[in-house]
DNA sequence: TTGCGTGCAAAGGTTTTGCATGGCA
DNA sequence: TGCCATGCAAAACCTTTGCACGCAA
């Protein structure tokens, strides 16, 4: 993609308001619709891949069966995002999004104890959360 | 599922009879439509399902848009999940079962930090192994 | 003007569900 | 016998694609 489209740059508008979280597809086609703002799907759909192979975008595939998200992806994340980790609860299936330095040792443990490069953004944690838990 | 029906047999038996590789629905499918075994896909979705929660069988999605792989999981492999994590090499699909304290302590520090109560079994963290890496 | 982007609708592939029937315990 | 499991078909779900039209550069 080329140009800029007024799609292009409220899709992008969009995903900059949302930063810090997930958006899915259908979020996002759910918020133009709710606002009033036609756009069509295909659209959205074939954005948010050009963004995610430009790499101003971030595509997480944690699970099939749910759908792709998105986040858009800062300047500075984008020099490390090492420290970015996902949890999935296995009860009610919230993606949940941490910053934790802790976990970013994981990574340096693996690497020079078990000399494993740790992929943290395919990387996803099971667990349960804490609501369910209470529950 | 509580019965022990003909089709829950060969089904865990064909998953078996894959292990160390990964399976998905469709190829369950096939196998048995080639062997002339008449198997319905429902029977074959719930059932990959239940032995996934009953910790039989794992599941992943190593990509949305494609079809997700279930293993069959090992006795000796589930023995004591809590100090047992699993690496998973996006390379060459190794997967690695480490015992390790320091790891074990991201469940404490998610726990308590993070009120998440990690699940060692489903989790995999993915990334490269060693001889991936010097490649 | 050129050709990329858009929107609609339809197709694609995977998984889930409703309902009547079949089979295990 | 009482449930659970099965099978079929259809639906649901997310995503991709074909094609004509619109719009940015």
């Amino acid at each position: 993609m080329k140009y800029n489209t007024k799609q292009r740059e409220i899709l992008i508008d969009y995903l900059i308001s949302m930063k810090g979280g997930h958006v899915t597809a259908k979020d996002v086609l759910d918020h133009f619709r709710a606002s009033g703002i036609r756009i069509g799907q295909s659209t959205v759909y074939r954005q948010l891949e050009s963004l995610v192979s430009e790499g101003v975008v971030k595509k997480y595939s944690i699970d099939i069966s749910s759908p792709a998200c998105f986040e858009y992806e800062d300047e500075e994340e984008h020099d490390d995002h090492s420290d970015t980790f996902h949890l999935r609860c296995e009860k009610c299936g919230r993606l949940i999004h941490i910053d934790c330095n802790e976990l970013k040792d994981i990574s340096d443990h693996l690497s020079s104890e078990h000399s494993f490069s740790l992929d943290p953004i395919r990387t996803v944690l099971y667990g349960i959360c804490e609501s369910c838990r209470r529950n």
